[in-house]
DNA sequence: CATGAATGAGCATTCATTCAT
DNA sequence: TATGAATGAATGCTCATTCAT
């Protein structure tokens, strides 16, 4: 597959993604992308056969976009904070994220009738669990007190966490705003993982297991 | 309103929530409802005069039958056991309760791109989110120990936990079981509210300032 | 047929009528009428087996309101200005007229392809073309001087130039106001019929046949 | 615009008119046209985005056509022979003309309440009005002799006329033959431009004013 | 006399897709 | 590589009409 084709596709995803963020995933038509991108109807169908390959495409894109953010967190400041900031970049804090948080739930909620898309969803939601689960057992070693956790159930609570908030605040808008979100985050993980250097979770996770 | 009207609406409902839990909510026509449930087009539209109008029914329908499944659960086992069967119901553990949830799933996605589901599903959450923040003060007061908590955070925590492992479990279908399920959201509140007569929650309890 | 009976379907009638002249015969459904008359569509079909013959008893009805005011018409001053009178109504000259127009050339316009309205538009036609024959006759022998015209042709003339001026005039709205109706009319009918209290027009007609 | 895509939509267009002119412009939808035309539904709207466009360019080529027979007619038999030939191609005279003069006044009676085909009518009269305005004009100087006459006011008369006697011979389809129509032009012309090689009309003509 | 349930055909329009160029 | 012609199925919705009450 040449670059240029490439660069094509990720021009007509970008439509795709804008206009499923701005009116949703049922808004969009092979036309409506064609006339978005500014290009015919044809090239969309050249570039991809059939609109289930575009979703398919464009949701590998959205959720590669994400895990590349993600990925770029820099784990300086500790695995406490790493994991923070990773799953901050899940949820809806800013406009760019949101727009990414109600694509990223249209194509999670289409996956569970269409196979492709939940193939794809397997996917990510396994590489993501494992990260977390990584994540946490770094953290946890780092630590080196008390007994250990089981990992995997904390990598998928930890996720469903992230998930449900995201939910919540995608498909009612305006009720909770940033830093409710930020604020739910950030207690779940004082409880999971106390910071050593914030004062009053430290006080608090002195006498917690984790 | 008459009673017979209720009765054909909520029959219509019915054929409108098997379609989305089968086929998802795209598949949803009015031609496709009026076919299910053994009625002609006009019919349809005799109750609903738009298919708008009969979304939002059918949401608020769907959301209400498990409200009162939960409204139905016994507090005679303690408020903790309440709180984990409430929750339960709002989790894919059986077939019925996965229809529900990929029924929920596709209309709260939709909310985010429809201002009618928006309202609805804004109602759905304000209201559950009461009765978590409600039982959660119940079984805090009742244990008497230790300092209060942020009842509306832990609630909404409470909340995302349960809607990120449906979500979960609905767009990645295979991944997470029914025990799966279970297991997180028991450590989840084992967590949060250690069980004195659980044993090992006990155990881990003891240590805990909730 | 009882009296009561008769009121309900003018009431209906003046619904249609409503709605035709405001957005067109197109826009005329049993839905509509009942809407606007304020009663169920199962009244509507009590009162009108079907659409058509609710058409074509409005037809009816437009028509013989117009005549009705034609009749009433005093022929006290003349011959000349009577049957000027009478044309007048038939011109969309004020707002009421031109409801009445925009009815009128819907209902002719659809007899062109419907029987039972073109049924109607004979009647009618024929009808005024009998009236203003008379009207010419009674005209022309009270000047009793130069040769007799042919009536029947110029009341087909006369009736045209009317129906014309109408069609033009509600068709093109904008184009022709009620002061170029009226002048146009006068003008023609000058120079059928001069009028002898009309300066210029009596010099003008001194020399001509009519 | 390419070439073959205006021979598409005349083609189109013929079909929509032959539905117009048959069973009038009520019976006109896009499967109809599609049906008459041989094509499918897709293909229709492919060339005309809408109905309503489709319908305005077929009024224009409805008028186009009666126009540019009017533009064809020779001048060599003089001025009042002209202008009797140019009304002629207005009536209903034959079978094709019969469909036209129908298919006309389908689209002008569906103008008065709608503007698009309103303004395409108001072009229409407004430059029919200003050619007959040009040929009464030369017809009264080629004479030269009498007062002037208002040429506007003639020229609205005139096409009233026309109009009026079309109106009245296709609403009531029976009443006017075409031979009525003629008499009817002519005697409104003679009257109007004398004819001086008419020999009944020139004397009559010889005490007139015009 | 009046209502409204129920029907099924019909509407304009949108759609994904195929194909020739 | 890109276009646009052509298709025909599907959509939400409006409609006139029948019928039971």
């Amino acid at each position: 597959m040449s670059e240029i084709k490439q660069t094509r596709r990720s021009e007509l995803t970008d439509a795709l993604l804008s206009i499923t963020a701005a009116r949703g995933l049922d808004q969009v038509s092979v036309r409506e992308v064609a006339s978005v991108a500014g290009v015919s109807i044809g090239t969309v169908q050249h570039y991809f056969a059939t609109k289930d390959q575009m979703l398919v495409f464009a949701f590998r894109q959205v959720v590669q976009r994400t895990r590349a953010r993600v990925a770029d967190i820099e784990a300086g400041d500790g695995p406490r904070r790493a994991l923070a900031a990773a799953l901050r970049e899940l949820l809806p804090l800013d406009q760019a994220r949101l727009a990414e948080c109600r694509v990223y739930l249209a194509f999670a909620a289409r996956a569970a009738t269409s196979p492709a898309l939940a193939a794809v969803q397997r996917e990510t939601l396994s590489a993501i669990h494992a990260e977390l689960e990584q994540a946490l057992s770094t953290a946890v070693t780092a630590r080196s007190h008390g007994p250990g956790i089981d990992t995997a159930l904390e990598a998928r609570l930890l996720l469903a966490v992230a998930d449900g908030l995201m939910l919540d605040a995608v498909s009612a808008p305006g009720t909770l705003n940033p830093s409710d979100l930020e604020a739910a985050l950030d207690a779940y993980l004082d409880r999971l993982l106390p910071e050593d250097d914030h004062p009053a979770a430290a006080a608090q996770a002195g006498s917690r297991s984790l």
